[in-house]
This record gives structure tokens, sequence and C-alpha cells, in this order.
DNA sequence: ACGGGCGATGTAATCGATTACATTCTAAAG
DNA sequence: CTTTAGAATGTAATCGATTACATCGCCCGT
């Protein structure tokens, strides 16, 4: 790799006019601009970044820290976030955590390091002072995923809200017995609001919990279909199930169909988030748009707006309108 | 933010003795060295790493480029990546390029500038000429897809024969009349190997092509399930597919639904790479199992001793066994 | 008492850029 | 013919670390 030194010294100029001449900062007269550019040609020179960085503040990056890209459903979110970012000639480095603390720290390492300038949080590990203390000296956002106690903006929705509406949805089809079904972190907010609602619901009623939560599992379809089992083993007349994920509530569908159940003639089953789980199959599953899309892209204008110093254009504490959105695994008459 | 400027003033010391109390690299005595701690700890300090980095070669970091996230079969591929790069302390940055040159070359950038320390492909859009030459400078390691003419390694798993097999099962189930289903870029290793196989294997028993290909659609279920409506209305007695995902034998699997048939009484349907849509829906799918966990551990394998100027262990240009999984799509007598 | 060895620390060059400031040159204005 | 603005270019400080080399004590052996 070549340097800036020895471009100036091939075209006989000094350092400061390659630069120039790189960066199209100043004057440079035509004769001179020929010869450098020949001479960083003939040597494809490209510029170090880390030098450059050392002298800028900015540089042009951030970061996107969830828990792992399996999930389709954060894809969108990294797509809205995306779109805004190369509005701004911003590119984003997309890290896996898995939920773990140490690892997280090394990536916030680059933001500290001013290698980023500023870090998307779609779900995070580290403490609320940790954050707080981050947002008061970067660029900081939360998305889908937050913690309430703290001063950084989020942009989410009203997973409590949400959670009743499904709730309703299995209620009115006359529904009394229902279970909810969760794998994955109890520690985040999504998971604690659906079950707040599923409980409140259900208190509300005088209905009895049928439920594994909050014992934590792992992640995935299989795990779903195991407690599902569980579940109607201990109460047999389930009659419906509220899933926190849609590939979650492929798993109980699938075990409903093992015991000779189908959806939604003995049993009805909701999902949330609207991903391609939810309608790849049959039957196809009532569930909640978030509109993550719009969720990410949100984030990212706050964000960009923060990198910039410019007014934030909407509310940095944000939650936007949610769809449900009913399909066959909730239709009477099927 | 502090400098190590700011500690050594603070601590009465020189820069050096700070830098060495930090990196543990020499003699430093009890006394100095707690007056250091104490003022890190006073001042926050944490090391800038964009000067650290101008001086020293390496950065612990690694970038994965690839079309997009969005796609689960590639986050398999990545944790594979991840357990390797862990395992030798190394942190890996995932980024989109969208199938866009320019963004990724916005990325490749990191890497002439020594922001990391290799790249990995999972898929790319440069030439052969630009792999190349990056392979010839930079550890450079491509995964699943590759471009066949150059140096740089691979690790995958043969298409075509997969691709075979995968007829084989059709064929010998009676079908004759074989659709290929394909959405997405042509361009890549594995749709030319996929439609290669598909193409050699009916033209050798005489039989006619029923395809979309190499018409390029957008990704994705809908399209499938479009394009496989269009070949039944063209060829109505077609009885089997090669989708070439799994996602899209969802897709074509919905539309012979919605037009009376059912899989696999009516049609036989296979997919590819095994994803979580492979099993999540009824009929569930007899698709190819890649090994994909393997397969990125493999290459990153091969990336660390690149890095790391170490001989390497296996074969630079790799196809490692698959297997077909079978499931209801092809099951006779259901 | 003197020199050798080494522990402890400081000085300053270096990495590769940017950029304020200085300098030189040219051409137009007076 | 001088003055002078401003175009064109160079010089050198700077960003924040690392590290080779220099230096300074101090202890020990003879």
């Amino acid at each position: 790799m070549s340097t800036i030194e020895q471009v100036a010294l091939l075209a006989k100029v000094s350092v400061a006019t390659v630069s120039r001449v790189v960066n199209n900062s100043a004057y440079v007269s035509e004769t001179t601009r020929d010869r450098v550019e020949q001479a960083i040609k003939k040597l494809n020179y490209q510029p170090n970044a880390l030098g450059k960085l050392l002298r800028k503040e900015t540089t042009s990056m951030v970061l996107v820290l969830l828990h792992s890209v399996d999930n389709p459903f954060f894809a969108t979110i990294v797509q809205g976030i995306e779109k805004v970012a190369h509005e701004n000639d911003y590119n984003v480095l997309i890290c896996n955590t898995y939920g773990d603390t140490e690892r997280e720290q090394h990536y916030l390492k680059m933001l500290r390091n001013h290698l980023v300038d500023g870090v998307v949080f779609i779900s995070n590990t580290c403490t609320s002072d940790e954050v707080n203390y981050l947002n008061a000296t970067f660029p900081v956002v939360q998305v889908v995923e937050y913690l309430t106690d703290i001063d950084a903006a989020h942009y989410s929705i009203d997973f409590y809200q949400a959670g009743r509406d499904l709730m309703d949805i299995l209620y009115k089809n006359g529904h009394r017995s229902i279970g909810f079904i969760h794998t994955g972190s109890t520690e985040i907010v999504s998971s604690k609001e659906k079950f707040r609602a599923y409980k409140d619901y259900m208190k509300e009623r005088r209905l009895p919990l049928i439920t594994n939560y909050p014992d934590e599992c792992l992640f995935g379809y299989a795990n779903a279909k195991k407690i599902a089992g569980d579940l109607l083993d201990k109460h047999p007349k389930t009659t419906a199930f509220f899933a926190t994920s849609d590939l979650l509530a492929c798993g109980v569908i699938d075990e409903l169909n093992c015991r000779g159940k189908s959806v939604p003639k003995d049993a009805m089953v909701v999902g949330f988030d609207n991903t391609s789980y939810a309608y790849v199959g049959k039957p196809n599953i009532t569930s909640v748009e978030l509109n993550s899309f719009q969720l990410g892209a949100m984030a990212m204008e706050y964000l960009m707006s923060k990198i910039k110093n410019k007014p934030v254009a909407h509310n940095n504490k944000c939650l936007i309108p949610y769809q449900i959105i009913e399909r066959e695994s909730t239709k009477k008459g099927q």
C-alpha cells in the first residue's frame, strides 16, 4: 500500500497538495492536478482512513447492535436503518452480541474510540447506567427493544396494548382457556409487556393463567412445540394460544396438528411481528405488524440529527401505531 | 474523552510510562503503576484505537459481506464464522451490500485502510480481477457463493450434484413434467449450478424445460407463487417443482393449494438450504442441508490462518458433503 | 572506589493523513 | 513601474497512540 508521501514524491509536490487534490479542498492548478492524479493512478494510492480519522471527527459509519441476525424480523429494522443511513452517505455495521455483555462492550469500544459515529441498539444487555453514560457522550438510540428508565431515545410500539388486542380476538371468539407461550429472554421490554397484557387480561376476567412464563428456554420452534405439548398435557382444555412470535406460533400449530387438533377449528393461535413465518404456512397466522422498517428509519433519522447536531424532528420517546393482521388462525367457521 | 497525555500529566509521568502500564509491556514500579492507574480511573481514560491502529498492524476485526441478512440461511453461516472468530478473540462486522457494487466498495475500503484484518465474502458483486487483487494483498475467503476462476479460497458444496440428487427424487417418484423456479440473482454460482443440474437432467431424458430461468425477478415468496402460477397456466400438467430455496418452495406449495392441488399427492416440491421454512409449514419440505455452520467455521479458520500467517489446515478450494433431507413434500402415498 | 548490569523512566521518532499559516508567483490595477 | 490581491504551493504542527533508544540511579562484585 502506498502512502500520500510516495504520491507526493512521485508527483514532485508536497503532501499538502496531494491531500488537496484527493479532497478537492483548495485551489490546485490544472497541470499539478494532472500530475498528482497520474501518480495516484500509477501507485494505486488509496488514502489510509486511520490517518484521516485521527484528524477528522466523523467516520460516516454507525453500529447496529442486536442479539443475532437469525431473527428475520430484525432484518426489516436494519433495512429501515440502512435506508436513512444511505441517504446520509452513512454505512452500517451490524454486530451480533448473542446477549453477551462482554462482546457488546467490545463493539461499544468502537464507539468510544471514534471508529463509528453512533450506535443503534436493537436489543442490549448492558445496564441502564451504562447506556445513560454512553448517551450523554455519544449519539445513541434504541429501537423496538428499549430500557424504560433512561434518558436515551427509543422508537417502538405499545407492546402492552397490542398484546391486549390479540387477547381480545381470542376472547371474542369465545375462548376462555388461553395459553401464553414464550421462549428466549424475559429481560426485554417486549416480552415483559406481552406477558403483562396476557396476565392483566386474564386476571380481569378471573381466568387462570396457562403458561411457562417466566421460565426461560432457548429460542425457537422446537421449544415452542414442546412447551405447547407440556401445557396441553397439564391443561387439555386449552383452546387458544398467544405465542410471542410467529415462529413460535408455527411450533404451537404443529404440536396441535400432531395431537389431531386443527387450527382454527379446534384451537386458535396468534403470533407476533408479522414475519414471513406468519404467512408461508397453512393456516397462516394472525399477527402484529410493528412497521419495523419505519421504526428503523425513524431511529436512524434521530441518530443522524444527533450526529449532525441538528434539532430532532420527532419526539425521541416514540411509540408508533401498529396493525393487527387477522388471518386464518383466528377465523371462525373454517 | 481523555488522552494518554492527560493521564501522563495527572500521574506526573511520561506518556511512555502510561502506555507501558496500559499494555503491561515493560518494567514499571509498583508505586508508579498505582499512580498511573489512579489517574486512569479518575479521568475514565479509554485508549483511542485510532492512534493505536496507526502504529499496529492488526485490528482483531473481520468483515463479512453478504447481500442482506434477511435470508435466515446466511445467519447460520455467520454463526459458524463467529464461533471461530471468537475463539481467536476476533470480532465480526456484518455488512449488507444489497448487491450494490458501490456499497461493497465502501466496505472494502475498510479492508484497504486496515480497519479490519480480513474479509469473508458470502456473496459478492465485484469482478474476478478485483477479488484477485484483494486476495493478493489481504486475507480473503469466499463461503457458499464464490467466483470460480480466481485464486481466492472458497468453502462450499457441490450445488450441481445436489441439484441432480433432488431431480432424482422427483424423477424416481414418477414425475416427468418438472418445473424449475428461481427468483433473485442468476449471477451467483449456486443459481447457475442448480439450473445446470436441472437442465442437464431433463435434457439427458429428452424432457422439456419448464422454467422462468434465467428471467430475473425480485426475491421472495410472492414472486415464486406468481411464477408457479404462470408455469401452471402454460404447462397445466406439471406435477413437480424444483424451487431454488425453501421460501420459494413455500410459495409454490401455496399456489398449488390455491389451485386445489395438494402436496405431495397431486404434485411434489423440493426446496434448498434446509432453513426453518422447510419444516415450519405443512407439508414440510424436502431440502438440502449445506452444513452452513461448518462452512462458515471452515472459512473463518482459513482466514485466521491467513491473518496469522500460519499454514492453512485444509484445502482452500473445498466442497464439503451435503445431505438431502427428505420430507413430506416428496413422500409417496400420503 | 570504580565499573558493569539492570531496573525504571523519559525523549522523541513514527504511523498517514489534515490544515493553519507562510511563502512564492502572477497578473491586473493604479 | 510599482503595488497588491489572490492563486498555487510548501512547511510544519497536529491527531493519540507505540516503541526504539537514551538516560539515570542504584546495587553489587572485585
